[in-house]
DNA sequence: TTGAAAGCGCTAACAA
DNA sequence: TTGTTAGCGCTTTCAA
């Protein structure tokens, strides 16, 4: 049986609004009190029940994490930050893997909504403007961190400078000469707006680097090392200009440097290679790869403190202002680019 | 201003307890008001409020995981399997990082009882029997996944037949030859009882397949492509028998492979490599990796049933049977060890 | 500065 | 089969 606030009350011989009041120094109490209070807490090892006190305050500290996902390795990362903050302002995280189905997304909202979450982190691929509304309605205070279309008017978010990044890296992999670059991802699926948004993104880099579309060829389907391989393969028997590889996942970068060790295409002096977001694969493979570093445990750290502070705001009825975060990302250059 | 079983209640003409028996289904109540009432909550949206729910009912819907750390790979799948489960019984899971602290886990033990959790998942590289102890007093169901050090007597877990796995991935690199064979591993750290439980693992294993210890010589320091360059290297020179490499992380393997590649010996030909877990990148990289594949969402799966099911024993006050749950694992021959 | 009491939304024992 | 009521552990008004 747990020590109760009426144990505390009645072994101090205070009333249990007194023990109250020294747990949560909400009103003033005399010092000689507050010393018996605190001692019999000591004591007796008492921990108030968070369950009941969610119950009348109607709000508990559980943040709410909405996650296409938590598998892949730059989202895992993310989500510790957010763990570790949170826990650091005493809330609990509890995290629903939506993989990446709209229904889904909106089925945990509810979820979450029931179980009076203070707050609510929402990783998504595009915005569910609907939802949103909802979710404004019901005065949940959310933050977004978005892998995919860009952000709505109005809302909490964080994120990077994916554009200038991109500008970055593909300054990287090419020069002054008149190179032809290709851009593999996987395959179009329904509802992959995190590849849409990288292609739309690199289309807007080339624009600023005033590359015509032309040349950079987007092809589809390196889903797997050995497609990648084909795929290049025939791209490049078809075109000899090509001399920059961009990929987006680690089996078309692996894909690509097979292909040119194979057919005595040197990296970079021959081709240049690099991979939009860095993995762990992009570090430790020979050569290493160019890639743009996230500082993904810092945006869950970031996206935690922002919704704790909102939960806060709400609590003081303070008026809402909105948070837009762009932190700071690194292009890391490695050998797979690098003039000599 | 969400609707609660009062609401309900008032709306349907019959009393709260009423409601209640209707949405827990717990005492027969007359189909016509039954129907009324699921028609009111229908319109309404009623959805009953868990927190008061787990007042009265001195339990939550919740249950913990205690976790070194949920970024790699083989931590993360896991946890899917955990959520998904849960989730399935209506429980939502609090994720609790230790990153191997045990003074983090006693902390987060703690934590998890004042938060009245339903149950623990605890995963740890070894276990704190003292721990234990605590946890059986306060009568909190708990299963294990053990990364480390071997179970301990009377207590729930899911595992797979490391030692039987480690038999056979030895068979695969080793030869009816006399062939010499190092185990590369991290540096030893305090508290990583994680590579230790493999280094155990592996000489059971060598005993099994009646390998004199002396043919199998364990180097430390292998924690970067680079450190273990140079160890392979300074290995292979001392000792020109060694022909069989196996690693314990991604760095390690790819190390070995490069050092190989560059002194002209072949994979699978003059060396056979296999890394003791798959990753992620013994499946993509060139050679293909051995390992053994761990059903590692299974687990996960496995562990949240089990819970539920201590959970649900404990409420019908059940005598507590121990579970122990060895899963079946996979040899994945691939081309690192193939003979042709 | 302190205590008594109401009430958060729900379950369950008891009564009818 | 249904309703009344107590109470889970806590916060917070209201009085003293």
């Amino acid at each position: 049986m747990p020590v109760t606030i009426k144990d505390v009350a009645r072994m101090s011989g205070v009333s249990i609004s007194t023990v109250s009041r020294v747990i949560n120094d909400s009103k003033p109490v005399s010092s000689n009190i507050r010393d018996r209070v605190f001692k019999v807490i000591e004591e007796t090892g008492y921990v108030p029940n968070p369950v009941a006190r969610s119950l009348v305050m109607k709000k508990s500290q559980l943040i709410g994490v909405i996650t296409p996902g938590s598998s892949q390795y730059t989202m895992s990362e993310f989500l510790n930050g957010v763990e570790e903050i949170a826990r650091m302002y005493e809330y609990d995280t509890i995290l629903c893997n939506t993989y990446c189905e709209s229904s889904k997304e909106i089925a945990y909202v509810d979820l979450l909504k029931s179980k009076q979450v203070a707050g609510i982190i929402f990783i998504t691929q595009n915005i569910n403007e609907e939802l949103d509304k909802k979710l404004k309605k019901s005065s949940i205070p959310t933050v977004y961190y978005t892998l995919g279309t860009p952000m709505i008017p109005g809302i909490d978010y964080v994120d990077v400078d994916r554009v200038e990044a991109f500008v970055k890296l593909i300054e990287k992999v090419t020069d002054k000469d008149d190179r032809d670059i290709i851009y593999l991802r996987p395959e179009k699926k329904e509802d992959d707006y995190k590849e849409s948004s990288k292609e739309e993104i690199l289309k807007k880099a080339l624009k600023k680097k005033n590359i015509k579309l032309s040349k950079c060829k987007i092809i589809y389907g390196a889903d797997t090392v050995e497609k990648t391989y084909k795929l290049v393969e025939s791209a490049m028997k078809k075109n000899k200009n090509i001399k920059s590889i961009i990929s987006s996942i680690d089996e078309a970068t692996l894909g690509s440097l097979y292909y040119l060790q194979d057919n005595g295409k040197v990296v970079p002096d021959d081709v240049k290679v690099a991979q939009v977001y860095e993995t762990q694969i992009t570090k430790i493979i020979r050569p290493g790869i160019t890639s743009i570093s996230l500082p993904l445990y810092d945006m869950g750290a970031v996206c935690a403190r922002m919704i704790v502070k909102d939960i806060e705001n709400r609590e003081k009825s303070k008026e809402k202002k909105i948070n837009e975060m762009i932190l700071p990302y690194t292009l890391v250059e490695r050998k797979s680019t690098l003039n000599n």
